[in-house]
DNA sequence: TTTTCATTGTGTCTATCTTACACACTATAA
DNA sequence: TTATAGTGTGTAAGATAGACACAATGAAAA
């Protein structure tokens, strides 16, 4: 407890709040100008970025405690939110070691500060639309800003792994669920979902086969009208039927050999 | 510390050699009889079962603890053991409220015990060989046997909600990897694979296209000996190529739209 | 000893899904 | 007015998954 003054004089942040030893890890996904975007948060002394991280009160669920601080860093609500994975390494530190890490963060190195306590931390993964997305640094850190996931610097910690699981998980999802228009705003054209779908997987999709197979799931609306402004043939607008989308996923995937 | 005193008289067990609020939950899957079987405990008094459980040294990989407490139910190693979900309800209460559990499980109702603060479970699913497993209760049961999946009866806290969840997951994982191996014994015939797949799944398998795909994994070894003593016609055994096994698994699935 | 019976071993044909592919149309820019 | 780049649309071939039948065999029953 001691301890905790010391480390009170770089934050204000009350750890007893919140359940010890466990922490959310957020890999939040946006997309825009066609790259799929990470995003990220800036210390608030040094030059490391690390992932949006959150704490669990101690009387909140946790998928409600990912939401809040999903909804703290962006502003958003109501996204894709998915719990991927439990990291648990006992040494969770990469690039740098513990002493490293905690010098760079501005701690002195001896004290006990719950933040470097062993932590279990779940990772979830959001989809999010670029555009409406508030980036807001939280009380360690100074800047919130997205990144293109192939640029990512080496982060603090193992988040550089967890960007990368995150990422395999998503492409596979993808692959068999309709998720992927989370990325999009409410309305859009059929290659702009198809170029979101060739970013993240990472190769080129057959266009007719592609819009075959999207309208197959059978949750997009097409509207009458076009979107306007590019130098060529006016696309269709889309939008997505969320009540639908919802029953799909919730059948989840029809898994039978 | 004070109430740690009076729970030590029900149990020797102490907490604080582990990372607390987070525990490892284990459903550990057998075969036999042609049934899918779960090792649940029994706890000391009273009528109640639970999943086996399990905590992280200080200084301990989450999956090494896991490791760690199969082999302590079980006596083995080195078998199928996957984490699948994270429970982190702020109130994992089911069939009986806080109150009740705690008399059901004979601890004072007032006191702070470790068992009882909030917790985050990472839940494992094992695939393990029945005939080996040696089961082995804990300091707080007095007894450790298999059921049937389908004749669990209402676990304490959550636990019937994670065996629902892993058998989810392993339905969906077997139906597209190679797994399932893990459930038998080193030789194996033919039928008693796809009967063995046949359980999980619950639904009959062609006996042609089970074998052509199963065998199409190409991890499968088929040896000149057959089984016998059925009163029918001898079987080829088979054993399983465990280095192309695991370069299967990693490949991971080969998802691509 | 012979017969019966339940079970194993095996390949092909069909249906379904997946993939490859081309030309007419149109909104802007030149 | 023309050029250009990107959109809208359907079909045929290939790959994959699913249905299906009969001969062989080992033990048990006759």
């Amino acid at each position: 407890m001691e301890s905790r003054k010391e480390a009170d004089l770089l934050t204000k942040w009350d750890g007893s709040a919140f359940v010890p030893h466990v922490s959310i890890d957020l890999v939040i996904f946006g997309f825009h100008d066609g790259q799929l975007k990470v995003l990220l948060l800036h210390w608030r002394t040094g030059t490391d970025w690390l992932l949006p991280s959150g704490f669990i009160h101690h009387d909140e669920n946790m998928d409600d405690a990912a939401h809040r601080s999903l909804q703290e860093r962006t502003g958003l609500q109501a996204v894709f939110l998915q719990q991927f994975h439990t990291f648990g390494e006992a040494v969770r530190f990469k690039h740098f070691t513990k002493q490293e890490t905690m010098i760079r963060l501005g701690f002195p190195g001896d004290i006990d500060e719950p933040l470097f306590r062993r932590h279990v931390s779940i990772g979830y993964y959001a989809l999010v639309e670029f555009s409406e997305v508030v980036p807001t640094p939280d009380q360690f850190t100074d800047e919130c800003r997205w990144w293109d996931v192939d640029e990512v610097p080496p982060l603090l910690f193992d988040h550089n792994d967890m960007i990368k699981l995150a990422l395999k998980t998503l492409r596979r999802q993808l692959s068999y669920q309709p998720i992927g228009y989370n990325l999009l705003p409410e309305k859009f054209t059929m290659p702009e979902l198809q170029r979101l779908y060739e970013t993240i997987l990472g190769q080129p999709l057959d266009r007719r086969n592609f819009q075959k197979r999207v309208l197959g799931y059978d949750i997009l609306e097409r509207l009458e009208e076009r979107k306007t402004g590019g130098a060529h043939k006016a696309p269709y607008l889309y939008r997505f039927d969320k009540a639908r989308y919802e029953k799909v996923l919730e059948d989840g995937m029809s898994f039978v050999g």
